[in-house]
DNA sequence: TTGCTGACCGACG
DNA sequence: CCGTCGGCCAGCA
Protein backbone atom coordinates (compact mmCIF):
# COMPACT_ATOMS: atom_id res chain seq x y z
CA UNK A 1 0.00 0.00 0.00
CA UNK A 2 1.38 3.63 -1.60
CA UNK A 3 0.32 5.45 1.75
CA UNK A 4 3.56 7.18 2.59
CA UNK A 5 2.83 9.71 0.70
CA UNK A 6 0.67 10.59 3.99
CA UNK A 7 2.61 14.04 5.63
CA UNK A 8 2.53 14.35 8.91
CA UNK A 9 -0.50 16.01 8.64
CA UNK A 10 -2.31 12.94 7.34
CA UNK A 11 -0.24 10.69 9.39
CA UNK A 12 -1.47 12.09 12.77
CA UNK A 13 -5.50 11.19 11.71
CA UNK A 14 -4.61 7.98 10.53
CA UNK A 15 -3.29 7.26 13.78
CA UNK A 16 -6.15 8.77 15.19
CA UNK A 17 -8.55 6.66 13.85
CA UNK A 18 -6.40 3.72 14.69
CA UNK A 19 -6.89 4.54 18.56
CA UNK A 20 -9.17 1.63 20.16
CA UNK A 21 -12.33 2.65 21.70
CA UNK A 22 -11.82 2.91 25.39
CA UNK A 23 -7.94 3.96 25.20
CA UNK A 24 -6.19 7.23 25.02
CA UNK A 25 -2.80 8.43 23.40
CA UNK A 26 -0.77 11.30 24.27
CA UNK A 27 0.10 14.16 21.18
CA UNK A 28 3.72 13.75 22.07
CA UNK A 29 3.39 9.93 21.40
CA UNK A 30 1.67 10.52 18.31
CA UNK A 31 4.58 12.75 17.21
CA UNK A 32 6.93 10.06 18.47
CA UNK A 33 5.57 7.17 16.68
CA UNK A 34 5.81 9.63 13.39
CA UNK A 35 9.00 10.26 13.51
CA UNK A 36 9.07 13.79 15.11
CA UNK A 37 9.05 13.94 18.77
CA UNK A 38 9.04 17.44 19.60
CA UNK A 39 6.57 18.58 16.48
CA UNK A 40 3.77 17.21 19.70
CA UNK A 41 1.99 20.76 18.71
CA UNK A 42 1.45 19.51 15.28
CA UNK A 43 -0.62 17.04 16.12
CA UNK A 44 -2.68 19.06 18.35
CA UNK A 45 -3.35 21.55 15.33
CA UNK A 46 -3.93 18.87 13.47
CA UNK A 47 -6.53 18.10 15.62
CA UNK A 48 -7.82 21.57 15.30
CA UNK A 49 -8.23 20.93 11.47
CA UNK A 50 -9.66 17.64 12.01
CA UNK A 51 -12.86 19.27 11.37
CA UNK A 52 -11.76 19.94 7.50
CA UNK A 53 -11.57 16.18 7.34
CA UNK A 54 -14.78 13.84 6.31
CA UNK A 55 -14.16 11.58 8.36
CA UNK A 56 -14.50 11.79 12.18
CA UNK A 57 -11.55 12.10 14.70
CA UNK A 58 -11.64 10.45 18.00
CA UNK A 59 -9.31 13.29 19.22
CA UNK A 60 -11.23 13.20 22.70
CA UNK A 61 -9.06 10.19 22.58
CA UNK A 62 -5.89 12.13 22.74
CA UNK A 63 -4.30 13.80 26.04
CA UNK A 64 -1.46 15.63 27.19
CA UNK A 65 1.36 14.19 28.39
CA UNK A 66 -0.08 14.37 32.11
CA UNK A 67 -3.60 12.63 31.02
CA UNK A 68 -5.52 16.26 31.01
CA UNK A 69 -8.17 17.18 28.79
CA UNK A 70 -6.07 19.72 27.63
CA UNK A 71 -8.73 19.86 24.15
CA UNK A 72 -11.79 20.21 26.08
CA UNK A 73 -12.44 23.75 25.07
CA UNK A 74 -12.30 22.84 21.30
CA UNK A 75 -14.92 20.07 21.87
CA UNK A 76 -17.83 22.73 21.83
CA UNK A 77 -16.75 24.33 25.25
CA UNK A 78 -18.13 22.00 27.13
CA UNK A 79 -17.31 19.27 28.73
CA UNK A 80 -18.56 17.47 25.72
CA UNK A 81 -14.84 15.25 25.83
CA UNK A 82 -15.31 14.20 29.09
CA UNK A 83 -18.73 12.58 28.40
CA UNK A 84 -17.31 10.90 25.33
CA UNK A 85 -14.75 9.65 27.40
CA UNK A 86 -16.85 8.09 30.01
CA UNK A 87 -18.99 7.08 27.05
CA UNK A 88 -16.40 4.90 26.12
CA UNK A 89 -15.63 3.38 29.43
CA UNK A 90 -12.70 5.93 30.35
CA UNK A 91 -13.35 7.87 33.38
CA UNK A 92 -12.76 11.54 33.54
CA UNK A 93 -12.47 13.45 36.95
CA UNK A 94 -11.38 17.19 37.07
CA UNK A 95 -10.15 17.09 33.11
CA UNK A 96 -7.88 14.57 33.93
CA UNK A 97 -8.02 10.36 33.14
CA UNK A 98 -8.52 8.19 35.35
CA UNK A 99 -6.18 5.36 35.13
CA UNK A 100 -4.15 6.86 32.48
CA UNK A 101 -1.61 4.32 32.43
CA UNK A 102 -3.60 1.92 32.13
CA UNK A 103 -5.73 3.43 29.04
CA UNK A 104 -2.74 4.56 27.48
CA UNK A 105 -2.21 3.61 24.06
CA UNK A 106 0.84 3.87 22.74
CA UNK A 107 0.99 3.67 18.41
CA UNK A 108 4.92 2.69 19.07
CA UNK A 109 4.20 0.11 21.02
CA UNK A 110 1.23 -1.11 19.71
CA UNK A 111 1.79 -0.49 15.85
C1' DT B 1 6.25 35.58 0.33
C1' DT B 2 6.83 36.58 5.29
C1' DG B 3 5.40 36.11 9.80
C1' DC B 4 2.44 34.47 13.54
C1' DT B 5 0.06 31.12 15.81
C1' DG B 6 -1.08 26.60 17.82
C1' DA B 7 -5.26 21.01 21.76
C1' DC B 8 2.73 19.97 23.54
C1' DC B 9 7.06 18.58 25.76
C1' DG B 10 11.26 19.01 27.96
C1' DA B 11 14.94 21.76 29.89
C1' DC B 12 16.66 25.55 32.66
C1' DG B 13 17.03 28.91 36.65
C1' DC C 1 8.12 24.56 43.35
C1' DC C 2 7.00 27.52 39.64
C1' DG C 3 7.66 30.52 35.67
C1' DT C 4 9.80 31.01 31.23
C1' DC C 5 11.76 29.68 26.72
C1' DG C 6 13.00 27.02 22.68
C1' DG C 7 11.80 23.60 19.13
C1' DC C 8 9.08 21.16 16.05
C1' DC C 9 5.82 21.68 11.25
C1' DA C 10 1.89 23.21 8.78
C1' DG C 11 -2.00 26.36 7.84
C1' DC C 12 -3.63 31.05 7.20
C1' DA C 13 -3.85 36.54 6.63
Amino acid sequence: MNAEKASFFDKVYEVARLIPQGRVTSYGAIAEYLGSKGSARMVGWAMNNSHSRNDFIPAHRVVNRNGMLTGKHHFGGSNMMAELLASEGIEVYNDHILDFDKLFWDPNKEL
